[in-house]
DNA sequence: AATAATTTTTAGACAAATCTAAAAAAAAGT
DNA sequence: ACTTTTTTTTAGATTTGTCTAAAAATTATT
């Protein structure tokens, strides 16, 4: 377990968490510019954060090199990915919420400090392993359940898949998946491809559709 | 409603909500001291922050006058309250804490901006009126339902009660009344009281037991 | 390799919420 | 009614997290 007797602002936090979804696209550093884009703010505050962040032993920063998180710093990350993740199934499963209204709301529960209460509701909710955006939730201990899974653009002819996370989970992507019908655990069937705009024609549980590349891109799926 | 395009901060909030527990007792007006207490700060900090919620129309105040609340700041207040509830109610029916762990998460939980987030909390727990501290929960339009309540040490002999609630719910009297196997909705009929120091002798649940003033002027009972 | 463009950091300022110390007002005691 | 005490407010400083503008380092381009 990291120190938790550095207690983190919720600022410090939400640089963590970013710098984390960072690390798993640039794990070699993180720049400062992209932490400033993904945080809404400018790179002079993100170099003041990250200096303290520094001290506190929570990332490894050397001046103009990019940063990245210290075995403090991921571990730490990984507990707010997993409260995040466990109240967004809570609100799913337990409050009916949809899953394009949860993200705002565990931006907010992601931060309440309690331990036991993170445990305590991962029992209550069965453990689960996948948040209702079909990405993994990761255990007391920081460990995440991967699957082999791939994009629907990549996708074989006529395989059978099930639908099993987004790439991308904005409100305006999944309220358009709600419109189609697509949602995890749909089973699909990529029937053929179109040259000239590079979309699909799939079989969606029996239905025959058609579908923009942009949504192909951003739709995981896994054999079944 | 009162004016949600108001943002508070936690800290603002904290001192509505502080706030309007004092009124309770002093409804013409607060001291700047006495929030300070509660709040755990100085009363120069308090002097500024009330003039800040003045200007925000959430207290009436005037200078070493004592405060009020508004409209909307009552309503504000009771709003908080009643989040601060509801998560009690979730964390001990639901996640099975026991009624003296669930105070200071509590404390966070009711913070969370969500007003959809509340109301389908309130569903889900089936409307609850009483968090497990006997304490009434405002509706969504704040309104709180009051029955008539009495200390125990205000009891008459030989009336049968039960015990509906707690005045004082610190984590050491609530952990007290565990060991005394004391907890709401236990039968309770007091026998005699004792000169020398105010105990009582009281039945509880059939059984004789001697309980002291300090706990009897603590615990809220009802006819039933 | 020199210059241009981009990225990142520093320096200085600001707002929020707090503090200490001192001043002002109100309340209490004689 | 006049002190004394208590309460409350003001003034000025501090911390956190942010900003703008300028300087410095890195990267890209010719």
């Amino acid at each position: 377990m990291y120190d938790k007797s550095l207690k983190m602002t919720i600022s410090e936090e939400n640089y963590i968490k970013v710098i984390y979804h960072l690390s798993l696209v640039s794990p070699n550093g993180v720049n400062t510019n992209a932490i400033a884009e993904m945080l809404d703010t400018k790179a002079s505050s993100v170099s003041d954060m990250l200096k303290k962040l520094s001290e506190k032993d929570m990332v490894s920063y050397q001046k103009y090199q990019g940063v990245t998180l210290t075995e403090n710093g991921l571990l730490c990350a990984k507990m707010i990915v997993r409260k995040h993740r466990l109240w967004e199934v809570f609100l799913v499963e337990k409050l009916n919420f949809s899953w394009d209204e949860v993200h705002e709301i565990a931006e907010e529960l992601e931060h309440i400090k309690s331990e036991k209460l993170v445990d305590k509701l991962d029992e209550y909710l069965g453990f689960p392993s996948f948040d209702p955006h079909g990405d993994p939730i990761p255990n007391e201990n920081g460990e995440i359940k991967n699957i082999e899974k791939l994009l629907l653009s990549e996708a074989e002819f006529n395989q059978d898949y099930i639908c099993v996370g987004v790439k991308n989970s904005s409100v305006e992507f999944l309220q358009y998946l709600d419109k189609r019908n697509i949602f995890l655990g749909v089973p699909i069937r990529v029937i053929s491809s179109e040259k000239f705009d590079h979309s699909f024609t799939i079989n969606l549980n029996s239905e025959i559709i058609s579908i923009s590349n942009k949504i192909a891109e951003n739709l995981y799926i896994k054999l079944r």
